[in-house]
DNA sequence: TATTGTTATACTCTATAACTATA
DNA sequence: TATAGTTATAGAGTATAACAATA
């Protein structure tokens, strides 16, 4: 038996991964201090996020967290206890309930997209054909193409 | 008064940001994935990474993970439970308790970083060059250099 | 007095299971 | 009977404040 217990990473690539860990961190650190500068959560902001984008099922959004749909209820409940979401309900199917972004959830929504500098600064000081170069890099990890 | 109300991002950069951010999504439900398969929690798995370079006060774990130290009382009390990590006097200040994984926190701790192949697989496609310029790139976006 | 770690408290997020209204 | 949403419950992470032991 030999001392290899798993694929080798050369220091280059181990430098990169832990780099993309670094991201990670300072991203989520981002996005959480932005939504508690509203008095919002993380799990809130993301929510008014997608709302803003769409509005959706109560269902559906908890597809999009990947979490169970009855942590959905209590996150939807604060922001609409907060006056930035509306429950309606569905035309054609009376037990579906809408969540829908108010005027002032899609102007918080607006708030927080922008404020989120972290990634948008020091990609504007990159050339056209970087910027391809790490979309690509991007897509690969993700398993786009 | 004009409609810009703030810096314009052409649509590469912007998928740019957007594809950043489904990385860090990815991330993490690869990261508390692999953490449950060992019945840890994300926050256990990453404070028992953190000691398994190092061993910590508990007030630098707190500095490290950026939370309150009253937070890190609760989760080096589960993996002191599990028998992965033990508080151990500091010999100079005996106020200080040092927080060490054991045998078997070391053991696991190594187990899951090895199962964070996310990054790595996809990095390893790439060219020599290529993984150069993604270092740049993410230094870039850290503030490194 | 100041610092380290802990305890107590309250809030949020999370999964699970049981419930309701509707399909 | 199946599905959408909710409620009830329990565990975990988080911040705040107050506390004990030590410096």
């Amino acid at each position: 038996m030999t001392a290899t217990r798993s694929p080798r990473m050369d220091p280059l690539t181990l430098e990169v991964v832990e780099l993309i860990g670094e991201v990670v961190a300072r991203y989520h650190q981002e996005f959480d201090e932005a939504a508690a500068e509203h008095g919002l959560t993380g799990a809130q902001a993301r929510v008014l996020g997608l709302l803003s984008l769409e509005p959706l099922p109560m269902r559906q959004v908890a597809q999009r967290l990947k979490c169970e749909p009855s942590n959905v209820t209590g996150i939807v409940d604060r922001l609409e206890a907060r006056g930035l979401v509306e429950r309606q309900p569905s035309p054609g199917d009376r037990r579906v309930k809408v969540a829908v972004p108010t005027a002032e959830g899609r102007r918080l929504a607006r708030v927080l997209r922008e404020s989120l500098d972290f990634a948008r600064e020091p990609l504007a000081g990159l050339s056209r054909e970087e910027r391809v170069a790490f979309r690509g890099m991007l897509r690969r990890m993700l398993g786009i193409d």
